[in-house]
DNA sequence: CCAATATATGAAGGATCATTCAGGTCTGGA
DNA sequence: TCCAGACCTGAATGATCCTTCATATATTGG
């Protein structure tokens, strides 16, 4: 399971006709579903074909491996998240110091919490096997963004973004990830919510 | 392996002479190994043995499956890391908000970082079965300790510390975290050591 | 030195699971 | 309507793994 292959990742083939399109679509839906039930140890690839109403055959029709499977899964999500965000930039693009702060902070909560569920199961899979790679990119793309962002800010300058960037982007995620990791997340959440862009605005204030 | 049964998850039987005592540390350091090495997914209770030059059923000995082994080995691990805080709490106590800040980050940091092997390991069985539950104890455990240290700084009165000391260990457990995570950690955590003591003193001073 | 007890061994049982493949069914275009 | 290729099926295979237990060795108190 862990340390994937370089090669054979990608999935095997694409669909064709729109059955297949509904195939894959039930098979995502189903993994998600499983790994939210069962947990990731539990995730079988019998268990997700038959939730997905569907033959195992069919899966390894179009993923190679499990492991394709769940690094497919990921990077869909990763993708969903990252998309949120850069839109956010292109929002706060030239705004002030506090509203970029505030703006990415809520942006971030909302991306995640729309599809708290998927995230939350996507979590379980991070660890099962070699992320890091996609993790990194993903976060350095973001790291970047961000700082052109804030290089724009007109109410502060920076001697190196960089790390203020870096920081910011750790902020989010790292208080994201760690409430979808305790159990009655409900007011965790909430209160996250209210402090986060606050924890934020501080702290590019204070780096400004 | 997910949803551990409530019972059983305790070590079977204590140590009662010296030579089972090394075998249990033994075995505590090779499943550490292993969970490096190989990621949870390979971690196999005879590789284990095998690393601790144990055989397989004197593992069962000790612990009655898998997962209490893995349960002892995260359990262990949090109560460093709790015992490192609750110094530095207690360190920290009746200093003002910057030094509380600054106090904080930089012992979880060290806390962290002094044994990342096996932070880094735990991280994996974190997902592999229910953590929530001891997770949640031992943050909420940190939020009520942070809440009385806060209480007590001379330059700042809060309405309600609980959502202050909230964040604040979100902040903390959260950019580690997400450190940890990712590939090339080096430069990153040189950042972190930097900004994350920046970012909470920045937070409480808004905060207060 | 001798039980009695603690500790260690590791082959074998039984279960689960990823993956394949030979043979079906469905669909769209001609 | 028909067929080529897309799509689906699911039992069978082979591998891996957790866990047990009958047996063997070590330790300690007497």
């Amino acid at each position: 399971m862990n340390r994937p292959a370089p090669a054979l990742l990608q999935p095997r083939k694409m669909p064709q006709q729109a059955r297949s399109a509904a195939t894959i679509e039930a098979i995502y839906t189903a993994t998600i579903q499983v790994l939210l039930a069962d947990g990731v140890a539990r995730l079988t690839t019998t268990r997700v074909a038959e939730r997905a109403g569907v033959s195992v055959g069919t899966m390894y029709q179009y993923y190679p491996h499990k492991q394709a499977l769940l690094f497919a899964i990921v990077e869909r999500q990763l993708e969903t998240i990252t998309a949120a965000m850069m839109a956010a930039v292109d929002r706060l693009r030239g705004s002030d110091l506090a509203t970029i702060a505030e703006g990415l902070a809520v942006a971030w909560i909302d991306a995640k919490t729309a599809d708290a569920v998927a995230s939350r199961a996507i979590y379980g899979i991070a660890a099962e096997f070699d992320l890091g790679e996609v993790m990194s990119r993903t976060l350095d793309k973001m790291i970047e963004e961000f700082g052109h962002l804030l290089a724009l800010a007109p109410d502060a300058h920076f001697a190196d973004v960089r790390p203020v960037a870096l920081m910011l982007t750790t902020l989010l995620g790292g208080s994201v990830r760690i409430v979808m990791e305790v159990e009655e997340s409900e007011a965790y959440l909430e209160c996250l919510r209210r402090e986060l862009p606050r924890a934020c605005s501080a702290y590019l204030a204070a780096a400004g």
